[in-house]
DNA sequence: CTGAAAGCGCTAACAT
DNA sequence: ATGTTAGCGCTTTCAG
């Protein structure tokens, strides 16, 4: 392994120089700079981390903290955005250790190991963890970024998908294809995503002059999966059967309602529009293809990065709220309301 | 953030009886050891790893490369097993740095940053990956250990599935049901894990003396997603609509096949029996509930860790095969064949 | 524009 | 049984 020494050496200048033009800096000559260059790729040079982690006091390091559950989550949902933080890590030369909690992480419970030993510069936190962590985290005063959850305490830097917009677009798009009578359901509802999605859906009903009856809507899920889509569906058309379009919260809930409705003989899109959210459930087998908002993951990761190392770089002053913006996705499972009567 | 000078003073020893001290050396005696330790504890110091990766030589990281697409599949089959080893990673003081690969790499792609930078002191690959990047690795000359992949060239370190035994259990528990007209039905067929699974079918058929014909299996299918089911299921019944019970390669293949037996009004199980392999697909919603073959998918992870670090302590002559058991896992989808004639 | 040198925190060989 | 010290590879200040 060639060391700062051996480029030195070779390129017949200083190790000082060679550091110099290593960081870019502007006191370097061209043709000192083009030379040291040459040796460093002839050498394959790359400085050692250790070294310089020891004198600079940074470790290259960003922690990546997301809730166990979430990670085992079937839908590719936090692992694309780890993968747009670890691609985009590679610009700013950190590396990113993942490391998972249980999700019902309490203040007895020992922080990950990398914020113990100091072995990070900054910490991301993905999707919803329980307080007790965010607690932890915060008294370690490292800088630190929440993607996809807004922190009960409004003074972080966080990277959000436009939630409201969102339940606005995707409620504005089935209020076009003439529905009126549009349900909406949801699990979590205490989860700010889905609270905001929630709002848009109101919003783009009040704006389009529709009435929402509390009957109109199904938010008392605890959870997000199939399975409560499925029961919620059930509950939904229980109090309202004349609903002819529904908005789920996410994709997983509106593929349990269209399980319902299709085994209760509702033809989809023909009886019932169904619009979802995220865009994750790849199954492209299932049968219709599911309209829904579709969430820019692999983008989130790159700019909840983007966004720590402004932090590092520019003191932890920087406090920015990024808004990541969706797009409809316009797929089967949705179309205009046909009039019987 | 203490140091271990800090540490040195504190407890009135020099700072090498501390260092002596926290590597548990034995002539320091036990009543230093205890004071410092207490000190250790009370200042909450923690070595800095970039010092002790300078002076060692060492990084203290661990490098998991895995193919982005299995990364991403929704059953939460390798990230379990990363779970396990950074998990596992934490008792022998390792970081795990994560990364994927396209599954169309190149020899032309660069390998990962932290094998160029010589940030980690050895290199666990799982799953399938392509031959070009263990060439790469193997160049870098870093301890390496396969898990869930058999790499072509024999010589390395392994975790392997016990494939051929859980082929066989499957199958004699089918055969015990009293079936005799059992398919198998298989994606990708060139990877080793679906091979032995195919074998261990054919030697508990030849076993029981049940002949296995041609048209016994579809193993054509180049992957072992859920459509891939699906038409394999279709396939074979064309062959032979004598078929009792069916024997897929994995979960999502076995639930493709049912979907597909399902539409065409077959039972399951009381028309026809089918067994999954790994028992990833947690949809417990999924009706009927999937008879399978458990994967310790977590102590895989936890034994690549064991076995990377003793490869790093012991040399790289280490090389060891490590078989892990498997489980049959009775639910609903199978059952006694039932005589009708 | 470039070089010399101090020092980051730790380990390990050597000294006591 | 414990202390002294060199040196790992690098950044950065200060000199030139």
């Amino acid at each position: 392994m060639a060391t700062i020494k051996d480029v030195a050496k070779e390129a017949n200048v200083s190790i000082a120089t060679v550091s110099l033009v290593i960081h870019k800096h502007k006191r370097i000559s061209l043709p000192t700079s083009q030379r040291v260059n040459k040796v460093i790729k002839k050498l394959n040079y790359h400085p050692s981390r250790s070294a310089r982690g020891l004198v600079s006091q940074k470790t290259g390091n960003i922690g990546f903290i997301l809730r166990e559950d979430h990670f085992l989550r079937s839908e590719a949902f936090y692992t694309r955005i780890f993968l747009g933080t670890e691609f985009e890590a590679r610009d700013y030369e950190y590396y990113v250790l993942l490391t998972t909690i249980p999700s019902g992480y309490s203040d007895k419970d020992r922080p990950p190991r990398f914020i113990l030993e100091k072995n990070v510069d900054g910490i991301i936190i993905a999707g919803k963890v329980p307080d007790s962590i965010i607690r932890q985290v915060e008294r370690y005063n490292l800088p630190l970024v929440f993607v996809d959850y807004y922190p009960p305490s409004n003074d972080h830097s966080v990277v959000l998908i436009d939630n409201i917009s969102g339940g606005m677009v995707a409620t504005r798009f089935l209020i076009k294809l003439k529905h009126k009578n549009i349900g909406f359901i949801a699990g979590d509802i205490s989860h700010p995503s889905i609270n905001d999605r929630f709002r848009g859906y109101r919003m783009a009903m009040e704006n389009a002059g529709l009435e929402i009856f509390k009957k109109s809507y199904i938010i008392d899920e605890n959870d997000t999966a199939r399975e409560n889509g499925y029961n919620a569906a059930r509950k939904l058309l229980k109090q309202r059967n004349d609903i002819t379009a529904v908005f789920a919260c996410n994709d997983a809930m509106a593929i349990g309602a269209i399980q319902y409705f299709k085994e209760n003989s509702i033809s989809i899109p023909d009886n019932v529009s169904v619009i979802g959210f995220d865009d994750v459930e790849a199954d492209i087998s299932f049968d219709p293809t599911l309209s829904t908002v579709r969430v820019p993951k692999y983008e989130m990761g790159i700019e909840v990065m983007k966004l720590m190392s402004d932090m590092i770089k520019n003191g932890k002053g920087t406090k920015k709220k990024v808004l990541i913006p969706i797009d409809l996705i316009e797929r089967n499972s949705t179309a205009e309301l046909k009039i019987y009567k």
